[in-house]
RNA sequence: GCGGGAAUAGCUCAGUUGGUAGAGCAUCAGCCUUCCAAGCUGAGGGUCGCGAGUUCGAACCUCGUUUCCCGCUCCA
């Protein structure tokens, strides 16, 4: 894990926000390579989940919603902790789980007893008189519940349907750990999926299956992910059922995606709530009805470390050590590096060139920088699937070699051909 | 939030009883180089996490603070 914290600082794909500040706690910036890892990431969830089916639709909303909105979902109930302190054995109790007010541990005395709330709050409006106070979203998905209508009404769409967001959320975690894995700023990628109750059961089964077939296409591990049914007693107040896919990562199994069955819960709420009937109206029996809500949830950020850490490889080649991120190629942040096999003899021009022309259909990097076995090296660290090289045999046939990351094998190709034989391979698209 | 440990160049780390900071790798420029981290020359880069205090003098001692790691706690 330090090795991949390190490699991800050093070639600029995560640092820590606001370093030069000394850091804050559970922030993280997305560098260069980063950036396109996580929107290629994002894409391809987009590209699976959206549009190739024709029962979804997208939606992107505000970060910041009515206050109300918090009310209605439970959350500033839920967040809302009372938290004391043993003075003793400085273990920490929620207040209102305490029948009495010594420590039940050791019979030590408590602090007062502390506010906590997870939601992160914020003020909206020049003065401090006039100000509303609400959050910024602790989760994606109030938007979608507080849209449904508008949604479902300007779309065309008939349950069953689904509305998928990505988007960032805010909580305060107690405990912000494990690199980007838990933190207090993150990018949810979120799906509400509303169907009638009777098909809940066959809906969560088939989107189990769509989830579990996603993770496997991104080149995770089959033994790394596993599922998690959450027990009956400790699902959320929401959930009447609850699984997880987890991963294994360096630190321990965890968590990459939630798959509740919400029920009519949050579109009663706001129903409730705003005094609007979000039922959906059925045309054939003619009836309006609350439609059942399964919803996958996924981290953008998790599964971002966990293509990394599925990624990272280290191989010995010719008793030299070689580090390579295997990334899937549709994953990658760089698809092709174009290097000549010397500056001179105007190899460099050639190369420069086709890298321009490449540049316009994929992301590309021209490197004339070091020997040629080198830079094979800087592109193997930072996952990139094929490099072109532009050797002497190019002036005369305008052939290319191109080497592949994985099996570090070459093949040659005319200079014409390279943009559409690197572009088939790192497509998302899949059969 | 509690307890323990840590913070020195982009990375990994040295730094003597307190006396004005170093290495390897990396990066950049030039030379060389006909395919897997070769070589040569040179350059850039650090108010030693930050802020106070003690001292003639602090990377080093003291206090505070921020961040990271481990264990608790938390993850509705």
């Amino acid at each position: 894990m330090d090795k991949l914290v390190s490699l991800c600082k050093r070639k600029g794909f995560i640092f820590q926000s606001s370093g030069i500040y000394g850091g804050i706690n559970g922030c993280w910036d997305f560098g260069p390579l980063g950036v396109e890892l996580k929107r290629n990431l994002k894409e391809d969830w987009w590209y699976n989940f959206v549009q190739i089916r024709d029962d979804m639709v997208g939606l992107d909303a505000s970060i910041i919603m009515h206050p109300q909105v918090w009310v209605a979902s439970g959350h500033v109930e839920a967040f809302h902790d009372m938290l004391v302190d043993c003075k003793e054995c400085k273990k920490r109790f929620r207040a209102d789980h305490l029948e009495t007010e010594r420590c039940p541990e050791c019979g030590g005395e408590l602090t007062e007893p502390k506010a906590f709330n997870s939601m992160l709050k914020t003020r909206m409006g020049v003065s401090d008189e006039s100000a509303v106070e609400t959050y910024l979203r602790p989760e994606t998905c109030q938007s979608i519940f507080v849209d449904f209508k508008e949604v479902y009404s300007s779309s065309r769409v008939k349950v069953p349907f689904g509305i998928a967001q990505i988007g960032k959320s805010f909580r305060n975690e107690i405990n912000p750990r494990n690199f980007i894995f838990r933190s207090r700023e993150f990018e949810q990628m979120e799906i509400e999926f509303f169907c009638k109750e009777e098909e809940e059961e066959a809906w969560f089964d088939r989107w189990q299956k769509d989830i579990w077939q996603w993770y496997l296409d991104l080149g995770l591990n089959k033994d790394k992910l596993r599922w998690y049914e959450h027990p009956k007693e400790s699902l959320a107040h929401y959930s009447k059922r609850t699984v997880d896919v987890e991963y294994e990562f360096p630190f321990g199994w965890g968590e990459l995606q939630g798959l509740a069955n919400r029920g009519v819960y949050d579109l009663t709420q706001h129903t409730n709530h705003s005094g609007k009937d979000l039922k959906f109206f059925d045309q054939e029996k003619n009836e309006r009805f609350f439609p059942t809500v399964i919803e996958p949830s996924a981290g953008a950020d998790r599964t971002t470390l966990a293509v990394l850490c599925n990624a990272y490889t280290e191989e010995e080649v010719n008793g030299e050590k070689r580090t390579v991120m295997r990334l899937a190629p549709k994953l990658a942040p760089i698809k092709a590096a174009v290097l000549p096999l010397v500056k001179k003899n105007g190899l460099a021009e050639i190369a420069q060139d086709l890298e321009k022309k490449l540049r316009r259909k994929f992301a590309t990097f021209y490197d004339q920088s070091g020997a040629i076995g080198r830079r094979y090296r800087r592109m193997d660290e930072i996952g990139t699937p094929f490099c072109v090289c532009v050797d002497f045999d190019t002036k005369e046939d305008e052939t290319v070699t191109i080497r592949e990351r994985d099996s570090m094998e070459q093949t040659r190709l005319p200079m014409a051909e390279v943009a559409d034989y690197i572009q088939k391979r790192v497509s998302m698209e899949r059969d």
